[in-house]
DNA sequence: CGGTATCCGTTTGGATACTG
DNA sequence: CAGTATCCAAACGGATACCG
């Protein structure tokens, strides 16, 4: 279990594996937006229109849908005031996102890194 | 710059820069094939064919449309043995691929985590 | 505020056939 | 073998307007 790609040899059952194990993580949280709906929610509770604004570029309606989809697999949880006058809504993560931590820190690591590269590269 | 999330409190800063490294990061491998690729090449270098092989899904266009990408920036090189007939084409990922290690593996394990839940709630 | 509905251009990518 | 060309359907997603 501890085939991590820097053994110099991975066999193809290993290659086979990740493929697969990648597949479901992409089928899940890939996409342009999922994981930055999931980042903009991390640290405190947001609002639809707050989240809006966090995060660049994202419509009503994409982060709506976004949203829902995150809802239905169980890493957003809706919450609703209902004695707010309009009715406030606000997301959460749920626990099991948190379960993406380490995929979120790689990736924004690497992406800080390779952002300098093409910097210099430029 | 040591956070990574577990912290409670993460500010809004931290926020948008985790989004902008996450969207650089996303901008160059994200997608639906790129890492796919990459894996498929981790290990050791393959043909053409072979990749198309090992990659479920995967129509010869994408392929080839996905490894031009990658080779222009960087991750892949394609060496061209003119000496065998036909030509032989062999794929080979460069050095700065091999800074992805900790981005596939994180993807890899939480897919394989998260496939297992998956089963057990349907 | 928290969305939804509609319209429509762009991108993605599968199928199939074909080439040197 | 190593792709390319063409066609086409589906998905993605921006703009705008609108609703309770």
């Amino acid at each position: 279990m501890e085939k991590s790609c820097e053994s110099p040899n991975i066999t193809s059952e290993d290659c086979s594996a990740m493929l697969l194990a990648v597949g479901d993580a992409l089928y899940a949280v890939g996409g342009k937006w999922k994981l930055r709906v999931i980042i903009g929610l991390s640290g405190d509770n947001k609002r639809f229109n707050e989240l809006k604004r966090i995060i660049p570029g994202i419509s009503a309606r994409v982060l709506s849908n976004e949203l829902k989809e995150l809802e239905m697999n169980g890493f957003v949880k809706r919450i609703v005031y209902a004695d707010a006058s309009p009715v406030m809504v606000e997301y959460e993560l749920t626990d099991y996102s948190s379960t993406l931590k380490d995929v979120v820190r790689s990736l924004s690591e690497w992406g800080t890194t390779h952002r300098e590269r093409i910097r210099q590269i430029k």
